[in-house]
DNA sequence: TCAAAAGTGTTCCTGGTACACCCATGC
DNA sequence: GCATGGGTGTACCAGGAACACTTTTGA
């Protein structure tokens, strides 16, 4: 069965640039090997055709579960791509996302396509079909800048954490060191961490107190006109 | 003639919230009248469909330019609108952008299609057709948002305005006042204004020294790590 | 000479930055 | 007892915020 219409339409697809933090050490994203043509075995994001009865969103969950096995995640979307080479077979016009998980409590499950999924260290990427290099640089980019004035990197990391592996994590993104005085004194004044009666385990040093990130109390203060920013 | 595929697709469409100020003192946007179904009669966003050979942008330009009269403006996109039920006749997808101009340099043309083009004050906005209201929200948050940190607002502007324009455009935008000599400070001291040897003419009081906005210095700055910030 | 906006400095206080040592724990 | 990271306080400095008067010009 065909779908025919009085003027040409470009094909929509999602893809999705999903950042997950290995080992509290390396940022990584989620790849998927291409087991067809074009750029057939090369790496690209997850990301598949948008259907007529599902938005732009469920789309890109569905295919990045999908492809992937990753689901319930932080997804927000990210800038919509219409160059119009950008695909060799047809004019594509994709709707990109970026997303955040903590990679601790992921397993890459077997995927139901018969791609292969993996992680990457963003520094040390494959070369990637299409214009996903741009799209993942785009992602990159906005990540820097949401993690500054958005409390947004709760998302890389397990629900309870200690305060060094958050620094960890503003160090890694923003690609500096930061002062751990400092660091602890702005991001406690705050008052949106939850201090928890609980440490750390399995630790061969001094076990660390863990935090919770308070999101309602962050809800109620945003609505109030208060500004995360560290 | 007809095109067909195999699976459906989405129509794609772009839509331009344009941003001006008006006499230095209002915030306005620029609105079509419809004379087609649906929403026939009613304000909408000036935009339309995307064409197979050109790309997003191109599309956003070319159909405000079409609708308005409205060209060589600063544009940027927004967000990327894709609830099912947006369009009660057929699955649209619509790329949303927003843009800013001089108001003071732009008479509304005539336009080519029938539609009527008009601005309207942004507190003052007729009932939208389709989710434009929505879009219109996400804009105006974004201009908020990028005025304190990014150098758009001289896009509002003429070439050469005194400092007390600029000031009100941010105190429009942001819709808080600000003091004056701490603004002046502030953006004085950035260094990115070229002081002219010119002054306001035909004004009832003391005319006031023009700027300029040194958009070469500011991309160098930029490079170099610089951030805008007011 | 009046009205209307232009233009200009100082003080105070907050918040950022720089910086070094002791503590708890596991091995 | 040693190695590893956890945890803490202070002094300095820069930049933001508050604030009022004189100047210029046209009507």
């Amino acid at each position: 069965m065909t779908h025919c219409y009085e003027f040409p339409r470009p094909a929509i697809t999602v893809d999705c640039v999903v950042f997950g933090l290995d080992e509290q050490h390396t940022l990584k994203i989620l790849l998927i090997q291409r087991n067809l043509s074009p750029f057939k075995g090369q790496w690209a994001l997850p990301g598949g055709f948008v259907r007529i009865g599902e938005t732009l969103e469920d789309a890109a969950l569905r295919e990045l579960q999908e492809e992937t096995g990753v689901k319930d995640i932080f997804l927000e979307q990210l800038y919509t791509f219409g160059a119009i080479d950008r695909d060799p077979r047809d004019r594509v016009i994709t709707v990109t996302y970026y997303g955040l998980v903590n990679l601790g409590e992921y397993q890459l499950e077997a995927t139901t396509d018969a791609d292969e999924a993996a992680w990457f260290p963003c520094d040390r990427l494959p070369l990637l079909a299409f214009d996903h290099e741009m799209i993942f640089q785009t992602a990159l980019n906005r990540l820097k800048g949401k993690l500054r004035y958005e409390p947004i990197g709760f998302e890389l990391l397990p629900k309870k954490f200690p305060l060094s592996q958050l620094q960890k994590l503003y160090e890694i993104v923003l690609g500096q060191e930061l002062d751990k005085r400092n660091f602890r004194k702005k991001i406690l004044k705050m008052d949106l961490l939850i201090e928890l009666d609980e440490k750390q385990k399995d630790v061969p040093h001094r076990a660390a107190r863990l935090y919770q990130f308070d999101e309602k109390k962050y809800q109620l203060l945003k609505q109030k006109g208060f500004n995360f920013e560290l």
